[in-house]
DNA sequence: GTTCCATCTTAACATTAAGTTTACACAAAA
DNA sequence: TTTTGTGTAAACTTAATGTTAAGATGGAAC
């Protein structure tokens, strides 16, 4: 019944958070795994391949926001589920750690209660395989929220756009044929005119003004870098 | 993996029905408990105090009704969830079902796969109570006390306009699709028409007067300052 | 029981944004 | 040069949401 004990980093400089967290965490049914700053905390999910890291935001020896934007740099952790712990409570702190890439944040002090809860929330949407957060480069796109990001700034995209560039962003490099791209944004029953896809992939490119779809001329389109 | 099993009482005077409902539900990860009729639910459920109850509505020695009224005048029995198992599929007696103090009912013969999945959002929707207050910015949301505050001063909204915002706020960001708004909000089993939840957005966003609540055309609404 | 009141829902219509098509420009290949 | 495929702006169409007001419902006060 149950699949595998999911893996659990926890990296925080304060002993006795690890303690109680790891704790509860084990009490779940967790493999709990820890780490006591954010250099150690890189090495062991390298070393581990842990479902879930939770990091303090404040640590030694890069922060928590650092250890994210490393790890989400890399092709193994673009599925790892990232909580932070922060002591900030103030929304700004807050968005700048989802926009880093985590896929949610506790406040301090903690609640062993809620962040089980969260933890298993988490995991609990991951199995219904919710759209993941594509990250590429620079640009950040979060099929959740609904938000693409350049160096963290905001553009905003409509529906179609929005599916068509997460398409396009989901296999980088992959060409799409405007066939395969027709059934799978507009679906296989619909019919548009040829120009449809042109309109929209201009205008994730006027809005996005970053050069990152290539057009393969008689063939399709790909996002590249 | 989840918090702790969920313990699960199944009340019914046929075997087939216990053992398949038990099957599917204990697959889920539910720790199920049976009993054949009314007065041995009742002797159960006092001693298992089970987090859900599962009653067929026509049992021998006291029908699921009778039960569900008896346990409901226990102060232990407030909280706990009730489902009925009907072969009954008029309004009336649904009605009357839950007006005796049922959460939900379903119609015999029985998909798993349906109860299963109301079960699910039963507890979804338990979970939903536990009731942590929400800080974003300068507006605080208390499901305990039932009251919203910007910047100090409060701010009444009515049943359904707190727990759509309380949803929305809940996880800020993030977009809620109009079917998830309505299946944690009005339940899943509830039909109401397309543009109720407009109303509803309306009315927050007028008693608010804040700019919190984004649209997100097609897909949904999101929370955010 | 009757009245009153707030909430919730619905219906009808207005408004806006999104999506599509049109028409033509342009570029590269044949 | 002609052909083919794509880029682009603007006009157009459609779909989704906003808005208002009018029932429906149910509980509380009288």
């Amino acid at each position: 019944m149950e699949p595998k004990a999911k893996r659990i980093l926890i990296a925080d400089d304060e002993p006795d958070i690890l303690e109680i967290v790891g704790y509860n965490l084990s009490k779940e049914g967790y493999e709990i795994y820890t780490a006591k700053d954010g250099s150690e905390a890189v090495a062991q999910a390298k070393l581990l391949k842990p479902d879930l890291i939770i990091l303090d935001v404040m640590m030694p020896r890069k922060t928590g926001v650092e250890v994210c934007q490393l790890l989400r740099s890399l092709s193994d952790f673009q599925d790892t589920l990232i909580i932070f712990l922060t002591a900030m409570s103030d929304e700004a702190s807050q968005i700048k750690g989802l926009e880093t890439g985590a896929d949610d944040y506790v406040n301090k002090p903690i609640s062993p209660k809620v962040l089980v809860s969260r933890v298993n929330a988490l995991f609990r949407r991951l199995n219904k395989e919710d759209g993941k957060t594509v990250n590429v480069g620079n640009i950040q796109i979060d099929p959740v929220k609904f938000i693409v990001a350049i160096d963290g700034s905001e553009v905003i995209l409509a529906k179609k756009e929005f599916e068509l560039l997460y398409l396009l962003a989901s296999r980088p490099g992959r060409v799409f044929l405007r066939n395969e791209i027709l059934s799978q944004v507009w679906g296989s029953e619909v019919i548009v005119g040829d120009r449809t896809i042109d309109v929209h992939i201009r205008k994730i490119r006027q809005k996005l003004n970053v050069d990152c779809i290539t057009t393969v001329k008689g063939v399709g389109y790909k996002f590249e870098l």
